[in-house]
DNA sequence: CTAAATTATTGGTCGGACCAATAGCCCAAT
DNA sequence: ATTGGGCTATTGGTCCGACCAATAATTTAG
């Protein structure tokens, strides 16, 4: 806890408090920090720091939120062990932590996904509305003026809603979350945009027709195809990351 | 905005800003506060609930990191649509909100979880190691002093840990705080207590055997016989639930 | 030696001040 | 009339110093 926070970035920051927050999100999750251990108190943080109290107290209260820290009035705050939280937010923080893609942690988020997202929309053909289906018309067929990850990730969004199944949004908006950076891995490539596109009609057709059989099927074979895909970049980019930092 | 939070529960609350954060989920979620408004300024905030600057602040720290509000410096504060968050930290707000069970939201917990638990379980199945088995065996033979709830939401800890995904581990989490507070529905019952017994010991004996197949048979059943459980759990509290409030 | 009372420590709230980013307005140049 | 730049009021971000309230450690009374 030596680092002078102020410091840090003082172009690039917008706010402190966050500066904060992510060097105590990075000793959790590194081990620097372990469950149970006990932080230095705000003002002992706010001096070593060099920043005011409140400062580090706006940052205790977002790792709070997170389930990274528990704060006890009276006593001081602890460590709590991450891997106990249930704030998926955690994994992007844990993607980035060495500025490199933590391949392990990617290659979980992919099998994960595999799993949700087919059901996800099997049950978003059995229940959707007209509503819902004219929302996905509107996104496939009227936003030529956005680029195709972004159709992409809203179609998934759309598809989410017409599951009627909140905790379905809340899971895909996660997803969503973390394809906005990784997108870039599938969609640089110009023929995996002509995949997308022919599967974006295909599961329309799917979920209009309230097959919810082809539905799933169509989208296990569009994740297996993108999975390879990322995975082959991922491959082919390694040398250049390597020489990176 | 007119309630006078320092009012609110003088003697239970412990602390001041975590009421102001409760008060503004709850007029997110219900739509009193719709995605795109503005809220008022911190100052108006702070003179309108009669609390100081600094602890709306730390309350909006939190609506932050949840999603449900955007900051934005020199501009003002907006609440977002709370269906475009990816934190499953709502969801309990939205169950819990009214003072009674929300039962849409807890079914489409149930079927989420149809769905994800079997699945971690087979992957256990498959990367569990020996520590995790010792683990497992621990839970299960060794821990007489707890209840069996206590004992089932470890187990299943455990086993998100030997599926060896984080995001297992963290959605089941996720899951495991939901079902502490709800879990009374299905223990109550010692009829229930007892069929969970057997299924601890048969899941524990699928894992170690590295039977992926059974494992996730196994959680199929248990958790189809629980999910009937509930359901009827549920019916038979409906006329007393009524006239409670 | 135990239990109650005291004290020091630590988080929680307060008030008031100033810094920094943004939006909205006004005015000049085109 | 439109556009562009600059001014200004508003609003969030940070800082300072003070006091309240809960907890744990220490001391004291029994």
């Amino acid at each position: 806890m030596t680092t002078p926070a102020k410091l840090i970035n003082k172009l690039t920051r917008s706010r402190l408090h966050e500066e904060i927050v992510t060097m105590i999100q990075h000793k959790i999750i590194r081990g620097d920090i372990r469950p149970g251990d006990k932080l230095p108190t705000e003002r002992v943080l706010a001096e070593t720091l060099d920043v005011n109290r409140s400062t580090v107290r706006e940052a205790l209260r977002k790792l709070e939120t997170q389930e990274l820290v528990e704060i006890r009035h009276g006593d001081g705050v602890y460590a709590r062990d991450y891997r106990d939280s249930g704030n998926l937010d955690l994994i992007k923080t844990m993607i980035y932590m060495d500025n490199r893609l933590d391949e392990k942690v990617l290659m979980d988020l992919l099998l994960f996904r595999r799993i949700f997202v087919p059901e996800m929309a099997a049950v978003a053909a059995r229940n959707r509305t007209e509503e819902d289906i004219r929302a996905i018309e509107e996104i496939i067929f009227n936003t030529p003026e956005i680029t195709i990850l972004e159709r992409d990730l809203r179609l998934h969004h759309a598809i989410a809603r017409a599951s009627r199944n909140i905790i379905y949004t809340i899971v895909l908006n996660f997803f969503n979350k973390m394809f906005r950076d990784f997108g870039y891995l599938y969609f640089d490539n110009p023929d995996n945009c002509q995949h997308s596109e022919k599967f974006h009609r295909d599961i329309y057709e799917a979920i209009k027709g309230g097959n919810n059989r082809k539905a799933h099927k169509i989208m296990v074979e569009v994740l297996k195809y993108a999975e390879d895909q990322i995975h082959s970049t991922i491959e082919e980019l390694k040398p250049a990351i390597r020489q990176e930092k």
